[in-house]
DNA sequence: GGACTGATACTCGGAACCGAGTAATCGGAA
DNA sequence: TTCCGATTACTCGGTTCCGAGTATCAGTCC
């Protein structure tokens, strides 16, 4: 069956490494914690060797030479192949220029929120919103101290990408609570009525509600449908 | 071995429909289809049945009713345990108060960047410029559509927030554009003599250059690591 | 009435993921 | 000297993911 090829940046990031001068897969690893870049990456041992694996099938890198110092392990040292270099480019340039099709978290959360009642959910909030604040700080600090130790702004994007996305996430949850607690959120009532009826075990109402509201929602996938972004 | 339990949120929306009523696995596939879930959480029917499995193992659904009609494949319905309500709350409101540390497809590209010349990455980041304008625009025009006919907001809070994550990329993106164009981004000059050591293929000067932006990476990856947030 | 289309309801096997486990070496302190 | 913990360098086997494939049935168009 055709391998999933792009899905793992991870295998992106082994060319990246592999760019610069062959390595054995354990230093592949090192140099990109070393770099930081675990970070932003999911570098896990178990993924690391199946991707170098699925890169060697692939013919995007190949075999340099295999040492064994003393009775350790034998250490297989990769090189990046033409085809490679040319994949390396390509994918980078496809990462850079279109935004994918991602499936955060927070908003499947969102989606599913009319499960719980809104006082709950606004004091769910309430903790996002601190720890996205701590988290901001955090990442704000990091990104001084590293200026002032000179490093270029430019090692530093990914951080301030970070920190601005979740800026925006922070102004979201805010704008969001605060519609609940003003009361302005359009079906907020619906909703109430929904939760109490959950709470007092109403399966005739439950039902009820949950059919109307799904047939409005379904209209909505009606217009969402056409409009959806390319796979 | 402790099965990941909390990693696929198709689970958390297993629950939440047999939250509503039992229903057979098929049936939970299309309510969620039918109510656009399928734009915030991936739907997948290989998934689906090794999630729902997953439930029935850990005690938080159980089989209800196993129906064969005519001769087409048996339909085994399910309900929610009390376990499974419980776990529907809980890992829900994990999911809406906790920031989980996510990997992007962008932060990954951004942190692997400097592979690729600041003249390409220019041109590229002018590409996604465009196709996330064309995304805005489209979820907004959704969202209005949704609004004349009838839909209350509440049940549009996953649009409202993916636009608004959208909308933060896109001035993030336009920025860094900027920067790089007007030449004010430290650490542009650094980034272009690699470049053209690449391209000349001066391999001496590449391992050197290499080295010396590693060193001032660590650096950074060592102040870093103290902050990161919690796994 | 037969052929076709689209929905229904899964099944299957291979790929990918994951992180604990292993086993050797090295540097330093007791 | 010897013991300890850290580092090096993977390996292993279970879990999860995935989407093409299969088989039935309900309409509907000619």
């Amino acid at each position: 069956m055709a391998s999933r090829g792009r899905s793992n940046p991870l295998a992106l990031a082994v060319l990246s490494c592999l760019n610069q001068r062959p390595m054995h897969p354990y230093e592949i690893a090192a140099t990109l914690r070393e770099q930081g870049k675990d970070a932003s990456i999911k570098i896990n041992y178990g993924s690391l060797y199946t991707v170098v694996e699925s890169l060697l099938r692939r013919g995007l890198i190949a075999e340099r030479e295999t040492v064994r110092e003393g009775r350790r392990p034998e250490r297989t040292v990769y090189a990046i192949t033409d085809a490679g270099r040319h994949e390396h480019e390509d994918w980078l340039g496809e990462m850079l220029s279109r935004p994918a099709m991602e499936f955060t978290q927070f908003e499947a959360a969102l989606s599913l929120m009319g499960g719980l009642s809104p006082r709950e959910v606004l004091a769910l909030f309430e903790q996002r919103r601190s720890l996205l604040h701590i988290e901001i700080s955090a990442g704000e600090s990091t990104y001084r101290v590293c200026l002032e130790q000179g490093l270029p702004e430019l090692f530093l994007v990914e951080l301030e990408y970070r920190i601005a996305m979740r800026k925006a996430e922070m102004a979201y949850v805010e704008d969001l609570a605060r519609r609940i607690r003003e009361r302005t959120l359009d079906g907020l009532e619906q909703w109430e009525a929904y939760q109490s009826m959950m709470a007092a075990g109403d399966e005739e109402g439950l039902v009820g509600a949950a059919a109307r509201m799904q047939a409005m929602i379904a209209e909505r996938a009606e217009q969402g449908r056409s409009i959806e972004p390319d796979k």
